[in-house]
DNA sequence: GCCAACGTTGGC
DNA sequence: GCCAACGTTGGC
């Protein structure tokens, strides 16, 4: 089993509105890396720890679990929606999402300022690359974060 | 709201 | 295939 972060702006989508949903797709990634991940990497039963980002003070909130593998996200070739790309077309889908099911709150929120201040956690993607909105996190340090919201 | 970091686009 | 211009992300 593999573990991955994954943003969202609270503004857009919350873990509220994903604990009140239950279970929601993926949809909207338009990043190739992060494109990727979800193509090739993400299975069935990964879990999932789900992040607040660009609000004042970033955090990581609650888990989630992966029940549907790579599918292609059909709103890349709807025109009416946000995340609408010309270039993606049902016979050659450019973009792919997963679903994943709310598990539970995180029993405490962990601050993305705790994170940097921890040195094991030193090496997450988190704190590397900005702006990758989904990336793997090494059994270790999600271990350690699930240790700290227990404190 | 600012802006650094980084990804993407497109002209050459 | 380089790289300037531009757009987006996201911390602060």
């Amino acid at each position: 089993m593999n573990y991955w972060l994954f943003k969202s702006e609270p503004s857009d989508y919350s873990f509220e509105n994903f604990i009140s949903d239950k279970e929601t797709c993926w949809e909207g990634i338009r990043n190739y890396q992060a494109r990727n991940f979800i193509r090739d990497d993400i299975k069935i039963n990964d879990e999932v720890l789900f992040y607040h980002s660009n609000i004042s003070e970033p955090h990581l909130v609650g888990l989630a679990k992966v029940i549907r593998e790579a599918y292609p996200d059909h709103y890349s070739w709807n025109k009416e929606h946000k995340y609408y790309d010309l270039k993606s077309s049902p016979d050659n889908p450019r973009w792919f999402m997963v679903d994943i099911k709310a598990i539970k709150e995180l029993k405490r929120i962990v601050y993305l300022k705790e994170i940097k201040q921890e040195p094991k956690l030193s090496k997450m993607i988190l704190l590397n690359n900005s702006r990758l909105s989904i990336q793997p996190v090494k059994k270790c340090e999600r271990d350690l974060i699930i240790k700290m919201s227990n404190n």
